[in-house]
RNA sequence: UCCCCUGUAGCUCAGCUGGUAGAGCGGGUGGCUGUUAACCACUAGGUCGGCAGUUCAAGUCUGUCCGGGGGAGCCA
């Protein structure tokens, strides 16, 4: 009848210490589970803080000691041990807490010996990711994990809402025609011996018939989709093996790929606006407490930054006015600003923050920039293409109008020389039933990192990979 | 890949112009308290990232390698 009856209800599966926090303490029994904070020990009495990574808040946990026989127990218990405990919930007399759990049954599922790294005070990102396997269980990083949930679960309804396809685009690639960065080989071959025809690597003999590698990206596969089922999006891992040890880069790192068919670059702008200020206004409405930690230990400001940007519609200019400005502005950038060349983030960041105080969409680059998929304009020198710009960060969304016009396309796989043979079947679809098609890409942990204020990438995913780093 | 900074106790750091090391936190022991970054006392931890060199003598100077951070480029 109703999906609700396939709910779990069983008590220990769904006891979770963010709502414990919310009930009024009458005295009821209940069996929390969950990891010791901090033990606070004396004769008569014993105060423990329970996490169970549901809120950043902990259930402080009491125990009387003259009236419960606890004492082995409580002798074994240190920070980072695993407990089940049993006891009343009434209200708290202390100042930091408006329930507290009266303990009279602890039963250690894990002892924590005193070489457990964790401590309650701060430690340094970098500490951090040499402990990735218990950093999880500091603040920070859980309410990172949150807020990175709530931003994943936040696309995929704006989609669904939207009546967005969900497609699985490869991780995979064999078409070697993505362009978009170094990339990963994946082979089955003996490296140190591999089968060789006229003193090259023969890849007819690899797993796949031919060279293979992780992909760059899922949009031209994505094209695939969106000129069949309308309107699709990917988010997935992408892989790039550039040598860049970067607080902002990653060699693994996940990424959403809109693309909509029957759309020119206008609808994609206004479709990449609402889907921003969505995503990010579901984020302050479901981790506020989360987002409030940010604002006050990570990146003060944070949430008003937030704010602006939902609020505030989105200014449009054309990379040539964009251009003029920056000129205009007469300043000494360290990269000097002219027309044909590529925007630096000095740029970028001086549009968004000085000249318009605001997120901006700039447009119709130079095709010599951008890439060849683009759709050229009437100029035959700028093509559709759009990134929007945001505070703080600068570009944030990168998208364009996608070339649909057999010829054209074809025309600009020659001039950059690149080989149609490996394009035969994007090629196909401006062939059969072409249509006018655009999207965009946003980098999730990006995102993330924007969304919390975390200054490195490398603390915004559970496992980074990058140059030399693949320990977790 | 380039530029800059950095690598001292489990963690965060101090150690001036070269004379073989210290604090806070954490750990251990004891005490005390409706505590909450608890408090008090005592205590145990370090061939000062590796290698080579200068020097009577190097944590401190030089070279080099490795790790970390920041910035740039590439980009998402």
């Amino acid at each position: 009848m109703t999906l609700e009856q396939f709910y779990v209800t069983s008590n220990s599966m769904n006891t979770r210490i963010k709502d414990i926090l919310k009930l009024t303490g009458n005295g009821q029994e209940m069996t929390v589970e969950g990891w010791i904070r901090t033990k606070r020990d004396s004769k008569s009495v014993c105060f423990m803080e329970l996490t169970d990574g549901s809120s950043l808040k902990n259930l402080q946990i009491i125990v009387d000691k003259e009236k419960y026989e606890l004492d082995k127990e409580i002798e074994r218990i240190s920070t980072g041990a695993s407990v089940r405990i049993i006891g009343h919930l009434v209200p708290s007399p202390g100042k930091n807490q408006s329930v507290e759990l009266q303990g009279s049954s602890i039963e250690i599922l894990g002892d924590s010996p005193s070489d457990y790294p964790l401590q309650k005070k701060r430690h340094s990102f970098e500490f951090l990711r040499e402990i990735a396997h218990l950093r999880p269980r500091t603040n920070t990083i859980a309410a990172v994990t949150r807020v990175r949930n709530a931003l994943s679960y936040g696309i995929h309804t704006f989609f669904q809402e939207n009546g967005f396809i969900y497609i699985h685009t490869p991780i995979i690639s064999a078409s070697d025609a993505e362009g978009a960065g170094e990339m990963f080989q994946v082979t089955t071959l003996d490296l140190d011996a591999p089968p060789k025809t006229d003193g090259k690597v023969d890849y007819t003999k690899d797993f796949f018939g031919k060279k293979a590698n992780l992909t760059v990206s899922g949009q031209l596969e994505a094209e695939i989709y969106a000129t069949a089922l309308k309107n699709v999006y990917t988010f997935g891992p992408t892989f790039r093996a550039e040598n860049s040890n970067t607080s902002r880069h990653l060699a693994e790192f996940w990424m959403v790929e809109p693309e909509l068919a029957f759309c020119s670059l206008d609808g994609n702008m206004e479709m990449a606006e609402k889907f921003l200020k969505y995503i990010l206004q579901y984020t302050l409405d479901t981790c506020g407490e989360d987002m409030e930690f940010f604002n006050k230990f990570i990146h003060k400001g944070i949430l008003e930054s937030l704010q602006h940007v939902i609020d505030t519609p989105f200014t449009h200019v054309s990379y040539t006015e964009a251009v003029k400005h920056l000129e205009k502005a007469g300043k000494n950038f360290e990269y000097p600003v002219s027309w044909g060349k590529d925007l630096q983030s000095e740029h970028e960041k001086y549009l968004t923050e000085e000249i318009f105080n605001g997120p901006v969409i700039v447009t119709d680059y130079p095709k010599e920039i951008k890439a060849f998929y683009m759709k050229l304009n009437s100029d035959n020198k700028t093509v559709r293409a759009m990134d929007i710009l945001v505070p703080r960060l600068g570009e944030i969304i990168g998208g364009s109008e996608r070339e649909n016009d057999y010829g054209k396309l074809l025309n600009r796989i020659d001039e950059l020389g690149l080989d149609k043979e490996d394009y035969w079947w994007y090629l196909d679809l401006r062939k059969y039933g072409s249509v006018p098609h655009s999207g965009f890409g946003l980098g999730f942990e990006r995102l993330v990192q924007y969304v919390t204020g975390m200054q490195n990438i490398r603390d915004v995913i559970p496992f980074p990979r990058a140059v030399k780093t693949a320990e977790f």
